[in-house]
DNA sequence: CTAAACTGGAGGAAATCTCTCCACTAGAAG
DNA sequence: CTTCTAGTGGAGAGATTTCCTCCAGTTTAG
């Protein structure tokens, strides 16, 4: 493949997610390809359908997800709170949104295939990750991996302009009283195991 | 007007309402109208342009907010925490995911007229009830109105059918979970007057 | 420099959406 | 019950959007 090639692939797969992420997956293909600055022929010949570029998309973001994840349990012995919080700050820029959101419709025929191997694999990182975290108090026991996977996609979902507008910051306000609605959680807890009815 | 050409009216704007949440403001009016039950032109009778059916979407969802507000309002000095819950419950199913997110585009248009006029109306409501809120120590003291709604918007913005089916219930744990952070952060704030540094 | 890989975008086909028109239906007043 | 008229439904023309192919021309690698 020649390089030049190589390179507009790449840039396609990019500004689908992009716009994935910000409109849901169902753009206009010749959107896609203007944004990447290529002509839409070039989107054809790379992707056989939509389907097929969804995929990469969904693939691109899962492999995000797991590399931050390894990053975070390698990061969170040292000090779990910090980890922890880097972690899903993390999580807020990866366009989750978009994966669990807007591509599902389309991933839901993938049931079998790549991007359901890529997902379990992630899954799975995440959740060996949440293993430590609920060690350190920072979550309740009943957190599971899928369910923070589509909360944070739930919260980062991007918004139309006039929200954005109307409450700046919001996301990360979001985030920071999820983050406490969930330490808090954790402790209840673990007063419930100290002090057992 | 005739009784039954009322009652039609009604019925279109509490179809275009739920499909304005579920899908955005840019579903087909036919869909409307079909949902509804009636025929297209019933549809264009009522509302002159798309903007017309929209603001009488925005209308009936502010109305409901204020009402339910107002009501809230009502309980909080009797049972401060129960009200309060039950008032984000109430949001909840408020469809007002459709009023910020889906609307907000179109209703841009309409930053001075009638629904300019709801807004402020429900949003002074809103506001006044924050303040007993906050004075039983439920909510940070800097929640403002416009953030509560917004927010509340965002997390229950309706998601795909993949997504309900992955994590049920999630929604009514990201409420659990933010109604216990904005306790959690309310404290500190208590903690920090009580004993200043 | 040459061959082969690769490109862009015009444009036809197909789908979707908007909105009007008018023959008809069914409330309501007497 | 009859009559008058406000109100109806849905076909379909026209406008718009999206999909996808085709090929003359350009660019890279060797």
């Amino acid at each position: 493949m020649r390089a030049d090639a190589a390179r507009r692939r790449v840039a396609l797969v990019r500004e689908a997610r992009r716009l994935f992420a910000e409109n849901g997956s169902d753009v206009a293909l010749d959107a896609v390809a203007e944004g990447a600055g290529v002509g839409i022929a070039t989107l054809y010949r790379n992707f056989e359908s939509r389907a097929a570029l969804v995929e990469q998309v969904g693939l691109a973001i899962l492999a995000d997800l797991r590399s931050a994840t390894t990053q975070a349990a390698a990061d969170l012995p040292r000090n779990p709170g910090h980890a922890w919080r880097a972690y899903v700050d993390q999580l807020v820029a990866l366009d989750l949104g978009a994966l669990t959101a807007a591509l599902s419709p389309d991933l839901a025929g993938a049931l079998h295939g790549p991007v359901s191997d890529a997902q379990q694999l992630s899954l799975a990182a995440v959740e060996s990750l949440l293993v430590g975290v609920r060690a350190a108090g920072l979550v309740p026991a009943d957190l599971g991996a899928l369910e923070l996977v589509v909360a944070v996609g739930i919260v980062t979902r991007p918004q139309p302009e006039a929200v954005r507008q109307a409450a700046p910051h919001l996301v990360d306000r979001l985030v920071d009283v999820l983050l406490a609605g969930l330490l808090a959680r954790a402790g209840v807890e673990a007063a419930a195991r100290v002090r057992p009815t």
